[in-house]
DNA sequence: CCCATAAATGATAATGATTATCATTTACAA
DNA sequence: TTGTAAATGATAATCATTATCATTTATGGG
């Protein structure tokens, strides 16, 4: 008999990453969860976090720096990458239909659409 | 006195770059190379491929496949990744004007639109 | 043409995020 | 309560990329 059984290691990682908006990766929610899971394994972050992206409860965002950031917010959104201080924002942006523009025969099942650049508080503080 | 040397390798390099629209991997260039240049080294594809990065030459798309992928077309386009047959393919579609979206503030250097799906190839034979 | 010297290379070790392994723990149905 | 298979935690392994360093090479000045 094959199925997912509880554990509450899992549930803490996905109520942790619905509370945020920040995109975090694997490693930000080991070191959050550490305080209350002083037991917790870096693994079961890394586990969980593809068994979610599976499920489709979470989707991964590649921003080119070199981690795996996840969001629990699965809507159609895009995102703004300060390359200054990394951080990943969303952008309040409808779903733009590209559909019609694709090449005859191919299919697109989704689309990542990220802006780099510097964040509004990275440009005032004049940041390098 | 600071400057960049000529050298056969990173001309060769540009010069594969500049001869596909495949959006090569480091390791791809490797081994096409190696033929010509038996001696070439991985760490010289590496080194001048971010090289050409920096100095604006190439692009660097990042489809979240665990390779940095590597475009000698430097105009602004979209690409398409067969996650089936994990080909990157180049789309034919206006630039989208977006920088009204962004929030107050923010200033977007470029940005970054990737389709995920599968190609028409990859359809026809009903790839898993 | 010949050096001096600093850039570039090639071999290889190191890095670092992610994944695999495996013994132990835990959930849960019978 | 107990048998079991899933889940965990510790840790080794993986693998793309980067750093190191001795050697080679390009290039400008004499």
């Amino acid at each position: 008999m094959s199925g997912t059984r509880h554990s509450t290691q899992r549930d803490a990682i996905l109520t942790l990453l619905r509370s945020t908006k920040t995109h975090p990766t694997a490693e930000w929610v080991y070191f959050s969860l550490k305080e209350d899971f002083p037991s917790l394994g870096i693994a079961t972050v890394y586990r969980n976090l593809k068994l979610f992206e599976k499920q489709g409860l979470v989707q991964r965002i590649d921003v080119g720096d070199g981690y795996d950031h996840y969001d629990a917010d699965i809507s159609q959104h895009y995102h703004f990458h300060c390359t200054s201080c990394r951080q990943v924002l969303d952008l309040d942006m409808p779903k733009l239909e590209f559909d019609s523009c694709l090449p005859e025969g191919h299919i697109a099942e989704h689309h990542q659409l990220v802006f780099f650049g510097k964040c509004c508080k990275c440009n005032e503080e004049q940041c390098s």
